[in-house]
This record gives structure tokens, sequence and C-alpha cells, in this order.
RNA sequence: GGCCCGUUCGUCUAUCGGUUAGGACACCAGAUUUUCAUUCUGGUAAGAGGGGUUCGACUCCCCUACGGGCUACCA
């Protein structure tokens, strides 16, 4: 069996996608499943829309979602010569040819004619080396694909969705060359995966409509043999109505699209990313996983261990997947429990050594690590707040304060043995002062148990507290 | 417009011709909890529509509807 080697290959235009990274774990995963490679490709072949820093953001994204590149990044912009060798050998079996035509020309057809193509049917009436086979070849010139036949079938394998057939006439003249010298996509694309040996594309559904072309190219190139397999995945929509998710969907809905925060050096947006809005990476792996993909069994918690024990492209799903952001927040949950070492690492910045119990009390409360902090800066903060007392629970609190200072409880249960003696003293029900001391203590009327509350506190500041 | 893909609870999904259509999130109710949350138990809730094929269709085929993607010298 042919050696698996998979390859994630986005294009520096920006921050990575929440759906990009999922396209880059399914192909992790078959990669680490068949004890294959896994590649890292950057498509950074449109020199308009490079953004500088964004190819770090992304080696940067795939390290915090335990993601690991074998090999690479490769970077396209710098193979220039690679693609020119290649597409000279397409031109010199006549399967490419030089056009001249303008931006402005082309638009012109499309404004006038709305099913115009660049074709078979049309080439011969536009300006290219086959219409004015006599005419100069000097710059500025795209080289374009010439598609061979017309009317006839083109199948495309794949592994999602089975056989999918295309015409041949439907697949247009595309450009594999740009007036820059650059590769199209197409071009960069069937050239680096066959240099590099890919055994199977594993991309976004977006791409299957130009798949008929690739598979064109592969056996023009004299490829067809060792193509390789395609796997088309579904898109991940936006949470309400439909479309695909954009940034747009998740800003409106409160939610990041990115891994990472993301500071836009065009524009200057600064957009939160998934890990500074408190989301644990493991927990963003396994929702996104779940998205499109699923084991078979009813396990939902899964490591990127069992991800990749389990994981199989036969079982990833042919529709759409809506965003449901609550079911990542449920995932978070279950890995701050999970995950207790890690998060009490996170912790000690707020809470220093009393991180650990901290982390104890509110463990069922939180969503994010950030809640850890909201529901708990009273540990450390002393609350303003004023509470207004009647008469019983003046004198319960310093009945309380005195039981404090003579015995200087320590841990939970004898704050409780104190705060019951109190009452019995000053005649009331402890159950009735259990808010005020709340409030007294924390500034909140909900929050952890209050005996544990107390514990972590300690005596000495119990008492500061009440006497405030 | 053209081409391609898709369609099971609100959401993610299981089912690969015969099931009371299962699970998870969310939601609702009850129990536990000296608060709130947690936890536990239970509940509401689904095969887009129409034709076939078949003894039998969510499952196979066709049509329709709806949704999505692509249609650049962007990827």
């Amino acid at each position: 069996m042919q050696k698996v080697r998979v390859r994630f290959a986005p294009s520096p235009t920006g921050a990575l996608h929440i759906g990009g990274l999922r396209t880059a774990l399914y192909n992790y995963l078959l990669a680490r499943k068949s004890g294959g490679t896994m590649i890292l490709r950057i498509e950074d072949t449109d020199q308009n829309r490079f953004v500088p820093g964004a190819e770090e953001y992304i080696i940067e994204s795939l390290k915090w979602a335990g993601i690991q590149i074998d090999e690479g990044p490769v970077r396209q912009s710098e193979r220039k010569e690679i693609y020119k060798e290649y597409v000279d050998q397409l031109l010199k079996n006549g399967y490419a040819y030089y056009a001249f035509d303008t931006t402005e020309e082309l638009e012109a057809q499309r404004k006038s004619n709305s099913t115009f193509q660049y074709d078979a049917k049309s080439r011969m009436s536009l300006n290219n080396s086959l219409s004015r086979p006599d005419a100069e070849i000097k710059a500025p010139y795209v080289i374009r694909f010439k598609v061979p036949q017309e009317n006839v079938n083109v199948t495309v394998n794949d592994l999602i969705r089975g056989e999918v057939t295309f015409n041949s006439s439907q697949v247009d003249d595309k450009v594999l060359m740009k007036s820059d010298g650059m590769p199209t996509y197409h071009l960069a694309n069937v050239v680096d995966d066959h240099l590099m040996e890919i055994s199977h594309v594993i991309r976004g559904e977006e791409w299957l409509p130009s798949a008929p072309l690739h598979v064109l190219l592969y056996k023009y190139f004299g490829w067809a043999d060792t193509m390789p397999r395609f796997a088309h995945l579904p898109l991940l929509l936006k949470p309400d109505g439909n479309g695909k998710l954009s940034k747009r969907d998740a800003d409106k809905a409160g939610f990041p699209i990115f891994p990472l925060t993301w500071n836009d050096p065009n524009t200057k947006e600064v957009a939160i990313g998934y890990r500074e809005a408190g989301y644990l990476p493991e927990a963003i792996i396994n929702f996104l996983a779940l998205l499109g993909w699923n084991p078979g069994t009813e396990q939902e918690l899964f490591t990127m261990d069992e991800l990749i024990e389990a994981f199989s492209l036969e079982r990833i799903g042919k529709a759409g997947a809506k965003f449901d952001i609550l079911k990542a927040q449920w995932f978070n949950q279950q890995y701050i429990k999970k995950n207790k070492e890690e998060v009490v690492g996170y912790l000690v910045e707020w809470f220093g050594d009393n991180a650990k119990p901290v982390f104890e009390a509110l463990k069922d409360r939180v969503t994010f690590i950030k809640d850890f902090w909201e529901q708990g800066k009273f540990f450390v903060e002393r609350p303003g707040v004023k509470v207004e007392m009647n008469e019983s629970q003046t004198t319960y609190f310093a009945n309380l304060s005195s039981c404090i200072e003579k015995e200087h409880p320590k841990i939970a249960p004898e704050f409780k043995l104190m705060v019951e003696e109190a009452a019995t003293q000053s005649g009331v029900k402890s159950g009735q002062m259990m808010k005020p001391l709340r409030t007294l203590l924390t500034g909140s009327t909900s929050g952890p148990d209050l005996m544990a509350t107390m514990e972590i506190l300690g005596s000495n500041e119990v008492l500061n507290r009440i006497k405030r």
C-alpha cells in the first residue's frame, strides 16, 4: 500500500479560520492513524493578498491545537522556477497556450454573455497564441490550460462523496500561470501534490467544482496513475440561518472564529481567539472532530490519541454542519475538569497558593478559565459592599467572631461547627444567617460552598471581613 | 443563469431494507444541595414533499422543493 502523505495547505491571507483548523485536524488524524506524514504547505502565490505574520500565526495555531507538522513549511512563492518548468512541459505538448486578453476585455465578454467561459468554443475568437499563431509572444501574458477534449466525462473519485462526474466542456481554460510569473492555485497545487507524493488531498468542499480540472491536469502531465485520492470535506455553516460560517456571523453570535487572537495589520482590528477566550485546545479539537465526523460509537470525549485511533475518512458526513458554540462550551467544561493540573497552573497567577483549593471550589461552576477569576476574585479582593443588619444578626456575628477568634478553625467542618455554635448562642437558626454571612464574605448572594470558601479565606481573613 | 454537492429531533449525529428511529448538546420537570451552580432521574422533540422498486424503505432510483458551494491573472 502507498505510504500516506497529506498536506495542510493554507493561504497566508490572514488568520487561520476555525474551519481551516478542522481541515488541518482531519489531515493530521489520517496521517497519524496510518503512520504517514503531515506536511504544511504555504500557498502564497497571490502577492496582493499576502499578509505579514499570517504564516507565523498559522504555525502557532496548529501548535496550540496539538497538530504536529512533520515536513515544511514549504512556501510556493519560493518554487516559481519549478512551476515554470512544468508549465513549459504543458506548452510543449500542446496542452497550454499563451493568452493576451486584458482584464477589461474579459470583463466585457462576461458582461455581454452571462454564460461566457474561456474554453474550446470561445478560445479561437479571443486573443491568444492559438487564435493568432504568428503573433509574437511578449509580456504581459498568462498561460492557460487547453482543455483537450470536448464532451467527455471527467470523473472525480471522492472518498466522501463517491464518484462525481463532470462534463469536460464545463471545465474552462483556467489560467495556470499569471502575468507576474506566479502559478495559480490549480497549477501549483497539482505540481506540488505530485512532487511531494501526496497520497490524499483532504480539503474543503469549495474545491469540488475545480477537482475535474485537477484530474485533467494530472492526466496531461502524465501522472494519472499516481494521482492522490480526494476527500472533499463538508463546510462549517453559520449557527442560525444558512450559509458558510464567516467572521461576521461569529462576531454577531459572540464567539471567536480564530484559534488565537489576531491583530490584523491592515485594519488594525483585534479579533479574540479561542485560546484567549478561555477555551482549552483539547476541547476545541474534540468539538471540531465531531463536527462532520463521528466514531460510530456513543463516545463523546476523545483525547487526540483516541481520535487518531478511532478516525477514518469513511465516517465523515456529507452534509454541512452548523456551528453550535454551546456544544463547544460544554466540551470546555469537561476539559477544565479533566485537565486539573494544567488549569491549576493557570490559576496560580491569580490565586497563588490557593490555586488548587479555588479550582476544587469552582470547577463545577465554570465554563471558561476566566470564570475562575470572575467567580473567585473575592478570594483575593475584599468585597466593598455594605450590609444592613438587624439586631439578631449583629449579635450572631459578634458571637461568631469571638468563636473564631478563640478556636481559629482551619478546615471546613470546623467552620461549620463555629457557625452552628454561634447560632445556638444567639438564639437564631444558622440557616437564616448563611445569606448575610455569604454577602459579608464574598459580596455576592450566590457562589461556591460557604464552608469551603471560609477554609480558603482562612480564619484571620474571615474575621477581618466580618468585622468590617 | 450554468455546473456540482447536500437534506433524520432546535443543533451535532447513529441507522448501511425489517429498530418502540439510539446517543450527545440545548431545553423542560423532579430529586439532592443551608445559596446559585453541579450531580442524579425522567421528559418534550426528527426521516423536506411526491412518485416508483420491494412482502417491507429513513435507508435504493426518479422528480420537485429547499439549502449550500463554484462560476477571477483569490485561494
